[in-house]
RNA sequence: GGGGGCGUAGCUCAGUUGGUUAGAGCGCCGGCCUGUCACGCCGGAGGUCGCGGGUUCGAGUCCCGUCGCUCCCGCCA
């Protein structure tokens, strides 16, 4: 329960807080004019602050020189009111609002501030113009919605802090100017004024430093942190964001897990009616996700799971199919179930998957004398239908989808199938909320560059399963990705503890012994001097925020966050700056800009 | 880097096959109103149709370019 305001000269209660048993009071509030009902004879006006709204009756009689200044009154004007509180008369009660059982009949009244019409209604009813909200963020943070959002932020953030702290781990703070590490996302770099042509990066995870905080010997570290990407964005990717990060030390990797699933227990129940499954929480393997789900995110509110149907497939005359399978690739199928669907809306299916690079998706309806309805039938053997229809669990009438492609392609491809037919056909259940962990990722991920052959899946500083590193496509990785209706919220690893393996790591990725140590020999050193085994996890706090507020956007989130392109059009960065500043930062470079490409 | 969508009054939107003076609701301004709570009634103001160019007798509408926003692919260790 909020604690009231130490009275002053504004106001001795929140606007939001006033009771029947109130009533006899007499009290100040001060906020925002959020409505004006103006009677002639008498006036009313809905005081606002952050806890909620109050009614203010201005009647003539009671006080003449605060009616005529209620008169004036508009629109998020801010205003001081004294007043009585009284309990309205039966009929005149308001059920919809909490303080709907009195209202503030004022006495005197203060106009504090007055304020231009607003760009757009401090309302929920319109969903307006996002430039405009963040032009004027002011104004848009007043709105209801947005201020019950940040303040479920705060509660989550500190139910992070506090659940931690009760397990003994302590908030440490690392540098913003950091060193560029190229490796992963584009950095954002800041020049060096004293140390003409050095350049910092602002860190994309504090990863190293809490690394070194565990050869260091804290155990046990986290840290609400700042991150920076300069890559493109999307509604749930900001080029700066919020994590929890945190490392523990002698742990494996239930440890992290369990640790994960105790705080974000407390953060799911903060919500009321946001209901997950009791922990322990389910684990899928990276393999399976990537199989049945065609992603590493696998939404499994829903089913339509994904089979890998080639090997049933194989030697029918069928020519798409035998030649993706010819060469090398694999044919996806899901059952959609009974979908009304005309032949354009199965076309437009085609435009899901290409997206992707898929050519084509190959719609079935089970049933009928063949086992499947339509031309496609007749290319495929009496055994291949009824295989298939046995996979696929199929029934009469059942939708099949099918792609075929290279491995990933085809995965990726159906996957967002799957996800489309999920959506356009509300197979998400009202209410729903699954939460799963994706483990044993695989450590390297095949680029098909020549140079560089090999690519970090989570990391380069995760530790891998094995030790055998003739065949680096082979080799499993300690990493674990938290996952809530299709997302993912977090994700995390066990470290790399022995110099030696760190060093095999980089060698695969392309990295030489002279530079890893240029990049990461801070790293390197520092894993020679006692190292325990240790890791942690990063929990994606915006996104957090953003599905249990119901979101679909972490703009929605964040106080003040940049559009698509990376722009904030409240205060216009980014924006040129002054020649004189450039000067001081590139009066020894050589070249203050470098001609790219 | 590539693809899709959007841009008309302060806000949310409508605007037919290219055709008179570009409309609605809300908001705003003025008037009336003593129990409203999305108050009500009456009246009024308010538009470079994102910007630039083109086609046409005529462009909000068609074409080209451009800017902004947004979603998706790539990218995001």
């Amino acid at each position: 329960m909020r604690q009231p305001p130490k009275a002053n000269g504004f106001r001795d209660t929140w606007t939001g807080d006033l009771r029947g048993a109130d009533a006899g009071r007499e009290v100040r509030v001060a906020g925002w004019v959020h409505r004006r009902r103006d009677h002639g004879g008498l006036i009313f006006i809905d005081v606002r602050d952050r806890s909620g709204i109050v009614q203010l009756v201005f009647h003539p009689d009671t006080s003449g020189e605060a009616f005529s200044a209620a008169e004036r009154l508009r629109s998020e004007h801010v205003i001081s009111a004294l007043g009585t509180v009284v309990e309205r008369e039966p009929q005149n009660k308001n059920p919809n609002i909490p303080t709907g059982d009195i209202e503030l009949s004022v006495t005197a009244m203060e106009t504090l501030a007055e304020a231009q019409t607003p760009p757009f209604p401090v309302d929920e009813d319109v969903e307006v113009d996002e430039t405009l909200r963040l032009t004027n963020r002011a104004v848009d943070l007043r709105r209801d919605v947005m201020q019950r959002t940040l303040e479920l932020r705060h509660a989550i953030v500190k139910t992070m802090r506090d659940a931690l702290d009760e397990r003994d781990f302590l908030e440490i703070e690392t540098p913003i100017l950091t060193r560029s590490t190229p490796e992963g996302a584009r950095d954002f770099l800041v020049p060096s004024r004293l140390q003409p042509g050095g350049w910092y990066a602002l860190p994309q995870s504090p990863q190293l430093f809490k690394q070194l905080l565990m050869i260091a010997g804290y155990e046990r570290y986290f840290q609400i942190a700042r991150c920076f990407r300069d890559e493109d964005l999307r509604g749930f990717r900001q080029p700066e964001f919020t994590q929890l990060d945190l490392e523990m030390s002698f742990v494996e990797e239930s440890d992290v897990i369990e640790v994960m699933e105790e705080v974000m227990t407390k953060i799911f129940a903060l919500v009321d009616g946001f209901e997950v499954a009791p922990a322990p929480w389910p684990h899928m393997t990276y393999a399976e996700s990537m199989l049945k789900y065609g992603n590493d995110k696998p939404d499994t509110r829903f089913g339509l799971e994904i089979h890998d149907v080639g090997e049933l497939l194989r030697g029918s005359e069928f020519k798409v199919f035998e030649g993706v399978l010819g060469r090398g690739g694999v044919i996806r199928a899901f059952n959609a179930g009974v979908r009304e669907m005309s032949r354009s809306e199965l076309d437009g299916l085609n435009e899901v998957v290409q997206r992707y690079g898929a050519k084509a998706v190959a719609p079935i309806v089970a049933g009928g004398e063949a086992g499947w309805q339509g031309n496609l039938a007749k290319f495929f053997t009496a055994e291949q239908i009824s295989a298939i229809n046995a996979e696929l669990e199929a029934s009469d009438g059942d939708l099949l989808l099918f792609v075929a492609d290279t491995e990933p392609t085809a995965a990726a491809a159906i996957g967002a199938l799957r996800l489309e037919l999920g959506e356009r056909f509300g197979l998400i259940p009202e209410g729903r909320h699954d939460v799963l962990w994706i483990t044993e990722p695989p450590m390297f991920e095949a680029t098909g560059d020549a140079e560089l052959p090999w690519t970090a899946i989570h990391h380069p500083f995760t530790a891998p399963t094995g030790t055998d590193f003739s065949d680096p496509g082979a080799l499993g990785s300690r990493g674990y990705d938290l996952v809530l209706d299709g997302v993912e919220i977090g994700g995390g690893s066990i470290r790399i503890h022995d110099q030696a393996v760190q060093e095999q790591v980089f060698a695969v990725l392309g990295m030489g012994e002279e530079e890893a140590n240029r990049r990461f020999g801070f790293l390197l050193d520092a894993l020679k001097q006692g190292a325990p085994p240790h890791g942690g996890i990063a929990m994606g706090i915006d996104r957090i925020v953003a599905i249990l507020a119901g979101r679909d956007s972490i703009r929605d989130v964040i106080a003040f966050p940049k559009t698509a392109s990376g722009g904030d059009p409240l205060t216009g960065a980014p924006a040129p700056v002054d020649e004189r500043q450039l000067r001081e930062l590139f009066v020894a470079s050589t070249a203050p800009v470098v001609a790219a490409e």
